[in-house]
DNA sequence: GGGGTAATGGGAACTGTTCGCAACAACGTG
DNA sequence: CACGTTGTTGCGAACAGTTCCCATTACCCC
């Protein structure tokens, strides 16, 4: 028991994650069990490239092609998965936070919104086109309130 | 009064179009002609490269970035927009045509659908998060019919 | 029909991501 | 615990989509 035990569930699922990596064949790397880290570690949402600045604090030669190539894998194992939250990068995850993404196109600010709140359109879509919408991969976009506050005390003039 | 009343408000209206563009201080260019032909023509959602070839059929030296700065050009007048659809290349569309977008995440498919359809998660958004939707320049990504029957009949061995 | 300047063709640059490949390292085996 | 197999890596090139830069062109106002 060393420093390992932060607050949340961090450095021990690592290591599950990495057995189920051998399990499927691969192999228990160093930037693999760094990433993991990372991805474990609070506040998601972040891109390959800020997930490559994270890892490479640690170790630096980490390339950013292997960040995107084990994002790949672990999201083949469902251990990850990334949504797109409107232009820019994608951002990545762990698969267990469930949620469906709302975003700002003005800010940018992206809101984790849980599944239910998208019943409403979820049933119209179905109802109308046997579409099933899926709110998680790809955010719905809008204002969030704050740039609408802000858009609306500009542009009343 | 020749041939130019099609229907809907085609040819007419590209000359109308273009006044407004000479009215902001722009000049009416045939590649901007041709280009506005092209998106009064029906067949909506075309990404720019669709519509380079199709002004290029008639122009072929026209570019490519001549078709990026014309689209701008023509969004900032509020006579084009473009809408994401996941992945892929943004696709235009003239601003008259509102609506929302759906797109299957799997086969691509885009519907477009009345903007009422998103009522239901526009007033749950705005409820629980002051946040208000917009469907149209980004799509609501999910399976549509089609492929939920196809990827049903494929799992259920 | 000339001049000021918006617009163009062309290509380079840019972002985000994937690919190809030779060198490397994980790890089961002997 | 050296060894070989093979999954992985670093690295750069390639890719798609889009934007930018610049010298040249061509609108269109007078």
């Amino acid at each position: 028991m060393s420093v390992e035990s932060r607050q949340s569930s961090a450095p021990a699922r690592v290591d599950e994650v990495l057995a189920r990596v051998r399990e499927a064949g691969g192999r228990a790397t160093t930037s693999r069990r760094i990433l993991l880290e990372r991805l474990f570690a609070e506040g998601s949402h972040k891109t390959a490239e800020e997930l490559a600045h994270e890892v490479q604090r640690i170790a630096p030669d980490v390339h950013l092609s292997t960040i995107y190539r084990n994002l790949e894998e672990l999201e083949r194992l469902g251990v990850v998965t990334h949504a797109h939250l409107g232009h820019g990068p994608a951002t990545y995850h762990l698969a267990t936070e469930t949620h469906g993404h709302l975003s700002c196109e003005s800010c940018g600010a992206t809101l984790e919104a849980p599944l239910g709140l998208f019943d409403g359109l979820a049933e119209a879509a179905r109802a109308a086109f046997g579409f099933e919408i899926d709110p998680r991969h790809f955010a719905v976009l809008g204002h969030c309130a704050a740039c609408r506050a802000r858009e609306a005390g500009a542009e009343a003039d």
